[in-house]
RNA sequence: GGUCCCAUCGUCUAGUGGCCUAGGACACCGGCCUCUCACGCCGGUAACACGGGUUCGAACCCCGUUGGGACUACCA
């Protein structure tokens, strides 16, 4: 049995965005389930666009959602010497051409077809000329001019193209230098890939590509046209829809096992399944069972799939990969065994790291401050009893954890004549100078007790000078 | 314009001729739980683009219409 073989080849033109990540992710899938391998290659013929940067994020991007690659990263512009020698050997057999047509007048000729009502394709002006190659020569395929090119989608089925609406495009730029399609082509062949798993905006170019396997005498691989991912306003998703690369998910507190999860369920499904870990998305996914029909990119669901991930991390797990977050906003000595101790309370109310960050805030703070409207809402000199009930018996606790709490407040109530929700509030605001938090028996859990006192105790004397 | 692709709730989708008075998920709206906020649980609103066929029977098959998208470069 061949190995299955998939690529990524992205151009190095920008970051690695959502409609990228989700490509390669089917590739990757499809070979990791396969027991095949997965290639990257770096498609930086382009030269003016083309940029180091650019290739780094995009190995990072990869690297962070954990789609890692077998072989490559190869780069096309190292790889010149492979083109030429195969448009050399067209040229050869006769299945290419020199053609001297100037851009110029082809960019006329296509000006005055398309004025006229024709096709804007190549006339095949220098086809049968026989040149020689010129300073301003490129070299063309010669295609056949009738019946059909077409080839069987993994995902679509039969895709034919009638050979009039192909021209012979070209394959060396006049600077010698290959233009896409043959460099594709090239590549594809001489790293042997099976499976060309791509976007649906490729499709259109696949019959091009085939044609050049053909003069090429070599076999097809197999072609899957995933569908585009579109942004809310239905166009092809961009910029202007907010962050659509990868890292920027990151920056915002996205966990790569929830966006991995996303976009695996965009376009694809598995009967009414929605959580899909690594080893369930390998295991279940097929690419015959890729949607057709272009999807939109819904960040809502991503959130939910996020908070998904947040319940399910341990409390070590989000105590590092919030540190980051919280270094950002200017805790520098992290006690990460602390730090655990408080994502256990944020963890069922946060969507995103980031969130979970500002939400921790508190917890890390020497200080907390009191809002005015709270303190007006919640402080008041019939409090003070109550806290000083509550500093009271929590002090005299042995054991520092939510059961003993508990019955230390039926206590309070009972002397006090208070009820819990009339307490609450009060001590919520005074541990963590906000009117929503954790559980009030969570939060003093996490804080310990001797900070629990520090943050009663100065309450107290607040609301004694009030 | 031409060629090609696509079409089920707002969104992601299940559905491959009878199981569909169309199922799940996100979001939204109610309720329950409750020390606040969440989580969780229960319930609800909401879709087969349209028109013709084929068939005893069509969301599913065929044709057309409409609507979206892609490509149409010496960009990838």
């Amino acid at each position: 049995m061949v190995k299955i073989r998939t690529r990524f080849p992205p151009s190095p033109t920008g970051y690695l965005h959502i409609g990228g990540a989700r490509t390669a992710l089917f590739n990757w899938l499809f070979a990791r389930q396969q027991g095949g391998v997965f290639i990257l290659r770096i498609e930086d013929t382009d030269q003016a666009r083309s940029t180091d940067e650019a290739t780094r994020a995009i190995l990072e991007g990869l690297e962070w959602l954990g789609l890692n690659w077998d072989e490559g990263p190869f780069f096309q512009s190292q790889r010149t010497e492979i083109y030429r020698q195969f448009i050399s050997d067209l040229l050869k057999q006769d299945k290419a051409y020199y053609c001297h047509c100037s851009p110029e007048l082809l960019e006329k000729k296509r000006e005055t077809a398309r004025a006229e009502g024709r096709k804007p394709k190549y006339d095949g002006n220098c086809r049968d000329l026989e040149l020689g190659p010129g300073p301003q020569a490129v070299v063309r395929l010669k295609n056949p001019q009738t019946g059909t090119t077409g080839f069987d989608d993994l995902i679509r089925g039969p895709i034919v193209f009638p050979n009039e609406e192909l021209d012979d495009l070209v394959l060396a730029r006049s600077d010698g230098s290959p233009t896409y399609h043959l460099a594709v082509v090239v590549d594809d062949i001489t790293m042997e890939i099976t499976h060309i798993i791509r976007g649906d905006d490729h499709i259109n170019n696949t019959p091009r590509q085939v044609q050049i396997y053909q003069a090429l005498g070599r076999p097809l691989p197999f072609y899957g046209h995933v569908p585009m991912i579109l942004g809310p306003d239905k166009t092809r998703l961009s910029k202007r829809h907010g962050a659509t690369s990868v890292l920027a998910y990151k920056d915002m507190g996205f966990l790569p096992q929830a966006l991995i999860n996303y976009l695996v369920r965009l376009g694809w499904a598995h009967g009414d399944e929605e959580i899909f870990n690594r080893e369930a998305m390998i295991q279940k996914f097929s690419i015959a069972r890729v949607g057709k029909s272009a999807g939109v990119f819904n960040q809502e669901k991503l959130l939910w799939l996020n908070s998904h991930y947040i319940k399910e991390s341990t409390d070590q797990e989000l105590a590092a990969l919030l540190a980051p977050f919280l270094r950002e906003k200017g805790f520098q000595d992290l006690d990460l065994e602390y730090v655990a101790k408080c994502t256990a309370t944020l963890k069922m109310r946060s969507k995103t790291l980031k969130e979970m960050a500002e939400a921790a805030e508190f917890y890390l703070e020497e200080e907390v401050t009191y809002p005015p409207e709270a303190v007006k809402k919640s402080f008041s000199t019939q409090t003070i009893p109550w806290m000083e009930a509550a500093t009271e018996s929590l002090a005299n606790l042995a054991e520092w954890d939510e059961s003993a709490m508990e019955s230390a407040f039926t206590r309070i109530i009972d002397r006090t004549g208070a009820t819990l929700k009339q307490i609450a509030p009060p001590l919520r605001l005074a541990l963590t100078g906000k009117t929503a938090s954790p559980g009030l028996f969570e939060v003093m859990a996490a804080l310990g007790k001797e900070r629990t006192l520090e943050r009663l105790n100065r309450a107290l004397n607040y609301i004694k000078g009030l």
